[in-house]
DNA sequence: CGGGGATTTGATGCGCCTCAAGCTCCGTGG
DNA sequence: CCACGGAGCTTGAGGCGCATCAAATCCCCG
C-alpha cells in the first residue's frame, strides 16, 4: 500500500487487524496527552515493523511522515506463520523482546540525558538504522523530533545549532552530516549498551519471509 | 528460594538461566550509567515476574529490596511449557506485549510529567499492584524511588511533603495513605491510558500454572 | 515576487539538581 | 535506661537547563 505525507495509516482505537512493514519513506506512531500535546512513540524506517498490538484496538495512531510504501500482514496470517513454523515463532518472540529492551533503554536515556545528548543520540540512531555512514536526510520536522524526544521544538533547534558550533555535525535544514566519530558514543547510556547495540546490528537472519530483518519499535 | 534485604539475586552480565516470580517481599532490577549513577528499572511485587531476557546474559542486576521469597523457573522448563501448551504460549506472548506497553507508557509519563505527578503516579501504581485501597507500606527507600523515577532523593522527599501539604496523602516514613480519590487520575497520561489500566486490572486467567497471574515489568 | 510554514534566535521565568544543614528514628553500648 | 551514632529523611539556598513567549529569518513553492 501507498500513503502520502501526513496521511493516516490507522487511528488510535481503530481495530488492530494488521502488522505493517515499511518499504520506503517513514512512519510515525503517536498519541495525545489529555491536555492535547502530541507524543510521538517512534519513527519507523524502511525494513522496520510496527502495529503489533496486545489488544483488539490500536493504542496509538500511525501516520506517514512523508510519502511511504508499506506492506500489510494480517493478524491471522501472522498467527498462521507462527503456528506452522517454529523458527518464525521464535523470531517473533525474539523481536518482541528486542523491542521491549529498546524501549527500556530509551526510557533511561530520555530520563537522564540533557537536550544536546538526546538530539545527538537521535541522529546517531537514525544514521545507524538507515545504514548511513554519516550523511542523513531527515524525513521528519523539528517538531516531530521534539515530540519524540520530549523537548520543545526551540530546544531541538538550539541543540542542532550547538552540535554544529561544536563541529560535531554539519547541517542545513534536514540534511545532516555526522562529522565526529568520537561523538558516536554518548555518555549517560547504561553500561553494556554499546555491546548490546553491537549485537543488534548483526541481526540474526529471520525466517519471517515477507517481513524480513525486523527492526522493532 | 529466600533472599535477605539488599541481597543480590543475579548480577548484570550473569548468564540468564531462569525466570523468577516474587512470592513475598519486593525486588528491584537495576543497572548503572557509565558515570556510576544507579538506574532502577523496576520494582517487582508479590505475584509479579522478572528476569526474562532476550540474550544469554542478564542486561541488569536484580536485588531484594527487603527480605523476599521467590520461585525460580528454568528457561528450559518455560520453553517446554510453551511448546506443549498453546494457551501457555499465548499467555506468555500476551504478557510480554503488556510489559512492552507498560514500559512505553512509563516512558511517556516520565518524559513529560513534573516531579510531584511522578511521585503521585508511583504511589497510585504501587497501591494498585498491591491491591491496596489506599494504605501502603513502601518497602523501598526514597533513594530507590528517586533512581526509579529519574529524580534526586531531595526532590522525591519534597514531592511527598507537597502531596501531604495538599492533603492528598498522609505519610509517616514509609507508611503512606492515599486520601483523595480524585487524586487517582493523574494528568499528562496519554489518552486511553485509563481504559487500558482498567483492562489490565481484570487480568485474564493465565495457564502458566506455577507462574500464575503474571504482572509484567 | 509574495506568502506561509519551518526553523532559528533572543529574553525571561520556573522547576529540578546540587550543595549544605538539620532532623527523626532506631539500634547499640555504656 | 539513657547517651551516642549513623542512616534515612527533610528542609533550605543557589544555580543551571529547558519551556515559554516573542520575533526575526530562511526557504520552498506557487
Amino acid at each position: 500500500m501507498q500513503t502520502a505525507g501526513d496521511g493516516v495509516i490507522y487511528a488510535q482505537e481503530d481495530p488492530a487487524q494488521s502488522v505493517y512493514q515499511v518499504i520506503s519513506g517513514a512512519v510515525r506512531t503517536l498519541s495525545h496527552t489529555d491536555d492535547g500535546r502530541r507524543i510521538i512513540h517512534g519513527f519507523h524506517l524502511p525494513g522496520e515493523i510496527f502495529g503489533l498490538e496486545r489488544e483488539k484496538l490500536h493504542l496509538c495512531s500511525a501516520e506517514a511522515v512523508c510519502d511511504a510504501r508499506l506492506v500489510r500482514c494480517g493478524r491471522a496470517r501472522l498467527q498462521a506463520l507462527a503456528d506452522e513454523d517454529l523458527r518464525a515463532a521464535e523470531a517473533m518472540w525474539w523481536w518482541l523482546l528486542l523491542s521491549r529492551d529498546r524501549t527500556a533503554e530509551r526510557l533511561h536515556f530520555l530520563t537522564r540525558a540533557n537536550a544536546i545528548d538526546k538530539v545527538a543520540d537521535f541522529l546517531i540512531d537514525i544514521a545507524q538504522r538507515t545504514g548511513s555512514d554519516g550523511r542523513i536526510e531527515l524525513p521528519m520536522s523539528r517538531y516531530d523530533i521534539a515530540d519524540y524526544l520530549g523537548l520543545s521544538p526551540e530546544t531541538v533547534s538550539r541543540a542542532f545549532s550547538a552540535l554544529r558550533d561544536k563541529g560535531l555535525i554539519a547541517c542545513r535544514g534536514r540534511t545532516v552530516v555526522i562529522l565526529e566519530a568520537g561523538f558516536r558514543r554518548i555518555p549517560a547510556r547504561t553500561r553494556g549498551a554499546a555491546r548490546q547495540a553491537e549485537a543488534d546490528r548483526s541481526l540474526r537472519p529471520s525466517p519471517l519471509a515477507p517481513l524480513a530483518v525486523a527492526q522493532p519499535q
